[in-house]
DNA sequence: GCCAACGTTGGC
DNA sequence: GCCAACGTTGGC
């Protein structure tokens, strides 16, 4: 069991979305690191900080859980995909994905809040010039953002 | 295999 | 819109 948060661009899929849907396939994540962390290490059932990125108020802004094991990412072979990878095929893909079921918002928690928490300032979305759209989050880190949350 | 150029991310 | 930081690409 681990815990993870994943960015997500509101205009695209906000935690409102997310919860109308219950479960969002993870389309478009093309970066190794966060394919290797969806591919390698997610399991039904890890906890996830839903994160709202680029976006006028950026920060966490509900949870969710990891709902499948990994699978391709069709949008990889769809020529009409903004996500569409010429090099990537059917019988090789590149690009892995996970479900995620979104489980309730939470009041909006942004970074100025998070960075002002000491217990949080190891978490690698904090870190200066960090980019990954999927980044692991200790047990610790995680009960602390559910205290931060309010969430009993 | 190096590394400069380029593209992208994402907060501000 | 700016720009720092970082990942990827491709010529050599």
């Amino acid at each position: 069991m681990r815990y993870w948060l994943m960015k997500s661009e509101p205009d695209d899929v906000s935690i409102d979305d997310a919860l109308a849907q219950q479960v969002v396939a993870w389309v478009g994540v093309r970066n190794y690191q966060a394919r290797n962390f969806m591919r390698d290490l997610m399991q039904v059932g890890d906890g996830v900080l839903f994160y709202h990125s680029s976006c006028a108020e950026p920060g966490i802004a509900g949870l969710a859980e990891v709902a499948s094991t990994s699978y391709p990412d069709p949008s990889q072979f769809d020529p009409k995909s903004p996500y569409f990878d010429p090099k990537a095929k059917p019988e090789q893909p590149r690009w892995m994905l996970v479900d995620v079921r979104a489980k309730r918002k939470t009041p909006l928690i942004n970074l100025a809040q998070l960075r002002s928490e000491p217990e949080l300032a190891e978490m690698v979305v904090l870190k200066r010039g960090n980019r990954l759209s999927i980044t692991p989050v200790s047990a610790a880190e995680w009960r602390m953002i559910l205290k931060l949350a309010d969430v009993k």
